[in-house]
DNA sequence: GGTTAACGTGTAAGCGCTTACACTTTCCGG
DNA sequence: CCGGAAAGTGTAAGCGCTTACACGTTAACC
């Protein structure tokens, strides 16, 4: 027998080769025994591992990903990771992750306009073998661009009919907000919303839908945005801004839905500052549930994050197997979670006023 | 001129040999037009990016790698991403990486035992360029791990000689902290313990150091941790349980410092249960400077966190640059922040007392 | 005992790219 | 007008692995 010639020169981790050597058998079979090729015989499949184990063999997975045409990777592509929502998406996602045997490559950015840039990145050919689209607007541009990667790819807390989705029922968020506002007999309710996007959108109508449902109109001069445009308009202070201008309407609102729990705060930081009283003099809830939620009382719709993220692997590996089969949309439905920003029937906040007592 | 023929059957993805053919060069002049080759005319230069835009030319990176012998992955490997700690340190990486051309592998667990099959994982062979290893004690079966890879390896929130690595000054938060109490006056002092991890103990180290250098004894039974294991006691509810039992203590502590926020948080709910009142009962310090932090008024130690990814980031590409640099260690100072659990001098917490003012 | 089939293994041609080396032109200075 | 350097390009040998195909061997059957 002919043996094998290791053909480089510097042996910078251990090769099919030097097993294939060692082991007195051709590069082939060593290959054989790693991919569980039924065609090897028990001797020789017992020395091979037996060499590679001594040698300390791991397969080189570029080398792989190129001779298989595929790779294990997956990219998620993430704008801002302010939300704390992200992170819990990302938990679920490794859950599933973990027992199968892909990896993730994360794609965050910090402003807007780079998103593309870093779907651009994820979608580089041979490098992942699908992509996990979080909260973000798919525009036409975008469909196009990704479709041209041919890869397969599911949407979290977004929508697009072609493709894969999860997320969450934003019209039955706002509806049962505004709902609850409405049961308690407050008529004036008022909305912060975010500067863009779809969800933002959604949850607008579910308002406007109970508003209506309960012979109530919508008053334009009651939902107000920030101006904070970068990061669509999900930030503390965007809230405080649109609640600020809020509370110069009268008669007053007594009631505010905010599009996320973020500005949520900012406009709870705005109706301290007025010296109003919560949920007394206004009621508020947000959406996402994120931790700091609970710590300070601010009631709530709750988004499943981590079966969320669940579920888009899930897909993904479905998708995978079945190129062909039909998409699917997974709905969930989000949870109203009542704390002591939202009126009489509320869970009191875990942690509560320790500035009242301290400073008092 | 012979013209190269495409060796494969399926054409999924333009290859070099599509753009060899279209503009009549050969392949290695593709290459090179694509590596900024200097070798190359301008006319022909322009005439393969004409080609290559025409036929929406993509490098495959898999192949690249394995002909370059080097990636552009980076891999990260977390240990539990409950903190927010993580999500900013991971906002650090981000920036600075989306400068290079370095993408970003994420590897968590949420179980500690999986950290080495994440840690295995990350090391494959062919797979990263370099790892980052994110608040893991650094065992010796680890470093002989990571060392058999050969890859560059940078520490974040923790230590080892051998390992470049940014981190906290511990021992110093622990020392702040308790020293601010003793300014006080407060003479009780107790700690809220993690169950695990040098860091924990490093932080334990400054509380000592400030308790002896004001001439007060260490009392071991003023020093407790949650049972909570699983996460090496930065739980709430560890918090929470270890300063239960800790208010069992005669005479009562009146100040105690936790090595987390979460913990601390927990411990706050433990302290509020028992009709105690904060401050003035018992001031508490956390360390991390969670986001829930600012919220209910905890005062805690800062970690520059976002910082601290970016110099991870910073001293891996050096260390690609300069393999035989020496090592470096970067140890950022923890700032403490003063808000209401901490005794007189605090700034207000943004929003507080919502149930007291609501409910009341 | 001869024909098949199954089995075990090796050879070699890829995967898509990089790059050392060689070759041909062109351009100079002497 | 010639020799040599510089420029521009092509050829081919990799990177480390997979896998179709081919080639013995041995087992199995009538």
């Amino acid at each position: 027998m002919h043996f094998p010639t290791r053909p480089c020169c510097i042996p910078l981790g251990v090769t099919i080769y030097d097993i294939a050597e060692r082991a007195e058998v051709s590069i082939a079979t060593v290959s054989r025994v790693f991919n569980d090729h039924p065609r090897v015989s028990d001797t020789t499949r017992a020395r091979v591992i037996a060499v590679a184990e001594e040698l300390g063999y791991q397969p080189h997975v570029s080398a792989q990903s190129l001779a298989r045409r595929k790779t294990h990777l997956i990219s998620a592509v993430i704008p801002v990771m302010t939300n704390y929502f992200f992170v819990e998406v990302l938990r679920g996602l490794q859950d599933r992750l973990a027992e199968s045997e892909y990896d993730l490559l994360v794609y965050t950015s910090n402003a807007l306009e780079d998103v593309d840039t870093q779907l651009e990145r994820a979608l580089q050919r041979g490098r992942a073998a699908g992509v996990l689209l979080f909260s973000m607007p798919i525009t036409e541009a975008r469909v196009r661009r990704v479709e041209r990667s041919r890869l397969p790819i599911v949407l979290v807390d977004c929508f697009h009919p072609e493709f894969d989705s999860v997320s969450v029922n934003n019209e039955m968020g706002g509806y049962l907000a505004t709902r609850h506002f409405i049961d308690q007999e407050r008529r004036r309710i008022g909305m912060v919303m975010a500067s863009g996007g779809e969800p933002a959108l959604e949850r607008r109508r579910g308002y406007e839908r109970a508003l209506q449902e309960a012979g109530l109109s919508v008053n334009e001069s009651l939902i107000k945005a920030g101006i904070e445009i970068e990061e669509h308009g999900y930030t503390e202070q965007a809230g405080y801004d649109a609640m600020h201008s809020l509370l110069q309407h009268r008669p007053q609102p007594n009631a505010v839905f905010a599009t996320s729990d973020v500005q949520a705060l900012g406009a709870m930081r705005a109706i301290k500052e007025a010296g109003l009283k919560m949920p007394d003099d206004v009621a508020v809830i947000g959406f996402d549930d994120i931790v700091v939620s609970k710590y300070v009382g601010l009631s709530t719709l709750r988004q499943p994050m981590r079966e969320m993220g669940e579920l888009a692997v899930e897909k993904f590996l479905n998708r995978l197997q079945h190129p062909d089969h039909p998409v699917s949309h997974t709905v969930f439905s989000p949870q109203l979670v009542l704390r002591a920003t939202s009126g009489p029937a509320h869970t009191p906040p875990v942690i509560s006023g320790v500035a009242e007592e301290g400073s008092a």
